[in-house]
DNA sequence: GAGTATCATATCTTATATGATATAATTATA
DNA sequence: TATAATTATATCATATAAGATATGATACTC
């Protein structure tokens, strides 16, 4: 199924659609940096020595639930060889 | 003078240099929230009481010195009728 | 230049992010 | 399937973000 197929379906429920459409960042900002890591073939162990922190709280930034600082995920993209581009659009 | 050749004058200096790049992201978020207010004609004060918070607070995000949850960012950025796209480049 | 609007700074309180450790759960490998 | 590697979850301590109020500094307007 297309992802908007799946969207549109979500979206038919309003609290789904509100729910997905509130959290739409922070999975956005997750996607980017589980895939940044998994493409530098690092473990969460790993990637948290290079920023100095702990696995756990690699852990605790790729599973949600979380309201990260800027500098903070800013020091984890680095960490990555990226940079974080932010616009407002 | 071209902000190329101002980067290059000031690029000459290590110190300086390195306090740019280390700052980079900070500012450029700064600059794109500050835009975004004036564009759309508020005050501080206006856009505090979209948010839901203080005048001071929205300063104190515009002045720098300041490291920013996302979710703050995000609740700013809807005030304003924008999304904030973030993506690791 | 007095009065007003806007923004910056200082400071307090409270909520929470972050560092840290321990351990459970899950996945990969032999 | 047992062992190891990896990730998730729970929890505590500490640092700090964010709400809030007060006031100082600057810029507009009359």
């Amino acid at each position: 199924m297309k992802w908007a197929n799946a969207r549109k379906i979500l979206n038919s429920d309003p609290e789904v659609a509100k729910a997905l459409e509130e959290n739409e960042l922070e999975y956005q900002v997750i996607r980017e940096f589980i895939k940044a890591r998994i493409d530098k073939n690092l473990t969460q162990k790993q990637l948290a020595d290079l920023v100095g922190t702990q696995q756990s709280n690699i852990s605790r930034l790729e599973s949600g639930n979380y309201n990260p600082s800027l500098e903070f995920l800013d020091k984890v993209a680095r960490a990555l060889d990226k940079r974080i581009h932010l616009n407002l659009v």
